[in-house]
DNA sequence: ATTAGCTTTCGCAAAACTGTCGCAAATCTG
DNA sequence: CAGATTTGCGACAGTTTTGCGAAAGCTAAT
């Protein structure tokens, strides 16, 4: 369930630099190029949050942001405005008329992305993904899903949650009496070598692709995840 | 995996000072120079601690706090206090709020360091790494690693036993007897002279790049381990 | 009932670590 | 200074611990 972001701005270049970020964050993008298109787009498909415009031909921001507040299903979507220098003084208007938060041109990506993120965490927390990173390695506990470089692996239930685990404490050594403990469950009656198996496939999972092992054996006392192992 | 500290003071002075002593006690440090920024920063990503000026322009810190408190993220992350002498009274309403410690400026920043680490360790003990250091020789229990000079050394279990016994009681003559006692365990019966080809091992380990010798023998008394050695 | 997808256990070979020896070098002792 | 101790060190055989392929068990869905 990725989260569909509608961006209603009219000039070209940003729209594609907004596209561009939003699908590397993880989210749907619908584009509108003016306040119309974004209202009937809005209409089709319910957006999770609207990034829009403040200065645009036919229909301005705030009209835009007025009509949305005035429909039932978009009555509470976040919306974050994009103004240009200057037109800060309007502030106010513009966070009265309902939009959620606003920031000036020419505005830092990670900013925005920061914003957004925010905003989301409070209005539909459910569709924010919840993943772990370690340089090339990452781990969607929500989606259930590993990626290693960009490319989907695939593992078990339980090499999944013993990635997880590690991802979790990195750098630190687990036993096997502990990582059956805390991956398996408590009073669960299985043999220590259990472990190794499962550390095995996921090594082979892991490196499918050739990168390199992040799992550091440690004789005598178990296994680490190393992040560091992992540019 | 630093923990990330969010420091939220106006005095520009005291800014720089927690911000220099929390970089070098191995801490992510975020800078608020007020409760509004302090809160968007806590908002765009959660901190593992932070750390409130009590007297601030804007929002006081009772307020940072009491809106901390309402965010679900930040709901549970310990807050410390800093207030002025006088401001003591103010204790029972501060940890009213929710704060979990403060302390009276001017304070000690041992102490500091002292109260946080424990904050953490309630709230979030995988973050806290457990090393040793001496000069250029480190020890991470919990990581189970050794760095010389920056680089990694690889130990055998009875070599890193020995090395991390050494490093927690720096200087004192260990004799064949004890070490084996405390570091091959009680009634184990092994050759006494078995020590010293451990030791030699672990010299030759810690050697390896040229670094000087850290332990030293005691003729018909046993080893220390020098800390003053290593620079 | 059968199958597909995981888990668990087993057993062996490879790898890593340990404990002893023996001798040379270093250090004491008288 | 010579003899007696004590330590450093390379070698090696014996143990432990791991990695890995394969077989046997489970379980939930077809």
């Amino acid at each position: 369930m990725k989260p569909y972001v509608l961006v209603i701005e009219d000039e070209d270049a940003l729209q594609t630099l907004l596209e561009y970020n939003f699908e590397k964050e993880g989210y749907e993008v619908g584009l509108a190029a003016d306040g119309e298109i974004g209202l009937l787009m809005a209409e089709e498909r319910t957006p999770d949050f609207i990034v829009c415009d403040w200065m645009m031909p036919k229909l301005s921001g705030i009209e835009v942001c007025r009509r949305l507040r005035r429909k039932e299903a978009t009555r509470t979507t976040p919306i974050i405005m994009l103004t240009a220098r200057g037109e800060e003084t309007d502030k106010v208007t513009g966070l009265d008329i309902g939009a959620d938060d606003y920031i000036v041109k020419p505005f830092s990506m990670p900013e925005l992305l920061a914003r957004i993120r925010a905003l989301l965490r409070r209005s539909a927390p459910n569709l924010l993904e919840d993943v772990i990173r370690h340089g090339s390695l990452e781990i969607d506990i929500r989606a259930v899903r590993v990626k290693r470089s960009g490319t989907e692996v695939h593992l078990g239930p339980t090499e999944f949650r013993l990635l997880e685990h590690f991802m979790r404490s990195p750098g630190r050594v687990y036993s096997r009496e502990q990582l059956l403990d805390i991956v398996w469950g408590r009073d669960i009656y299985v043999e220590a070598r259990t472990v190794d198996v499962h550390i095995g496939r996921l090594r082979k999972a892991l490196k499918a692709n050739g990168d390199a092992d992040p799992i550091r054996t440690v004789r005598s006392a178990g296994y680490a995840f190393e992040p560091a192992a992992l540019s």
